[in-house]
DNA sequence: GTTTGATTGAATCATCCGTTTGACAGCTGG
DNA sequence: CCAGCTGTCAAACGGATGATTCAATCAAAC
């Protein structure tokens, strides 16, 4: 009998939109509620009533990014794991699924391609400073389940070496999703392929090479560059 | 119009300490004149009287950081391309020359190595947003001479593709810098050395294998044209 | 000793911030 | 009809911020 309102109420939905774009724009210290409430057309209560607090529409606006990235990193990893039974999962495809969630394959909100990607590196460039301990616990895990696949598919390079591997690793996505637009900008017509598919595939083998540094090369058939899809 | 003096004074000096131990803590944005006046035991109006403004002092923290590394990482590259004459400086060599500088060597306050760092980073990480003009035409030239060397030491990677991993790398220093403290902590003991310089040369490697990956067979020298950007 | 210019100090300004309030409208169920 | 809930709104509050004013201080030059 009790009606349960699941949709979105039309003024929280666009205090949200005008939120992201600008936390996108200007990070998230350099939007004041005033901002939002004016960008999206609403009044300065608006925030407030619907999120409780400036604080509260920040974790909001950081969740509903982060839970999607999360269970997308996951979700490929199972794939992938299902998809080599037993086997040493591929470096690259790991690499894959680590970082192509985060560079817009799962859309929320209307954002260009760049906003989203810049507001993504803003959200990861957080590392625990201001995150919501559920966000947090969400890379937490996310990190752990890749790292372990990572161990497994480098089994000859010491874990020591291996964490600050993908630390350094975890810094060029960021780097990458903060500054792409002006890579691009100042690189002239020299940065070439300046889609996402493109930067993807480069990503990848860079921290590919980086990741497996010193170990020795079997004599497995190695192909080219690869910038194909799993799904 | 207010001058500004030019000659250190102790007050200053001692503001500028306070400044940049609380920007190293906090980032620019989170310090106000108050806390940096209150910190360094001077008047509220001390800020203006000596810096004009409090973006003024901003940028003098800033440029009195940058420009030690600036120069330092071009004696570095000229000393390497004086060893080598003639001849390709290698690669890991050309790495350390950039990257070293950006890890404390040249040390001009008595702030901590990890808050050195940390200051180095946020700058770093600003990438042209807030950057004065000076301090970016800094930034511009070393990248530019670095990339020119980084092309030479890897003939065979095209300059786009190179354009790109420098990139990439750009972001694992950066990371690196800024979260270094973290790393310790979360990796437990498992992080290992946690002394700057052996993560300087696990960056190191870590960075050249990323940087020339995909060349040791069939050199085709490609030529482009050269881009600068940020970093 | 007086003058002068550079600093410092306390108070104040105007503005912006996040948040709260209370009034008001629209709707719903009884 | 009217209570009651929900959402919106203008207005205001208390606080923090960067900047400014103006008198007081002080050391050196004259």
């Amino acid at each position: 009998m009790r009606e349960i309102k699941l949709s979105q109420s039309e003024p929280k939905r666009k205090l949200l939109d005008a939120a992201e774009q600008l936390f996108a724009e200007r990070g998230f210290e350099a939007v004041s509620v005033r901002d939002v409430t004016q960008l999206a057309k609403a009044n300065v209560a608006a925030v407030n009533y619907h999120f409780g607090s400036r604080e509260g529409m920040i974790a909001l606006v950081i969740s509903r990014y982060v839970t999607p990235i999360h269970e997308e990193r996951i979700a490929r990893l199972d794939a992938l794991e299902k998809k080599w039974p037993g086997k040493v999962v591929p470096l690259e495809e790991l690499i894959d699924a680590f970082v192509r969630p985060l560079a817009g394959t799962v859309r929320k909100s209307d954002l260009s391609e760049q906003l989203f990607c810049k507001l993504v590196g803003r959200i990861f460039s957080l590392q625990g400073e201001a995150l919501p301990p559920a966000v947090e616990e969400q890379m937490k895990v996310s990190i752990d389940r890749f790292m372990k696949a990572f161990a497994k598919a480098l089994p000859t390079v010491p874990s020591e070496e291996l964490i600050w591997r993908t630390h350094f690793m975890a810094g060029g996505v960021i780097h990458m999703l903060l500054n792409q637009e002006m890579l691009h900008r100042l690189s002239g017509g020299a940065s070439g392929t300046p889609t996402m598919e493109g930067i993807l595939a480069r990503f990848i083998r860079f921290a590919a090479a980086g990741l497996r540094e010193g170990v020795e090369v079997e004599p497995t058939p190695k192909k080219g560059p690869q910038a194909t899809f799993d799904f």
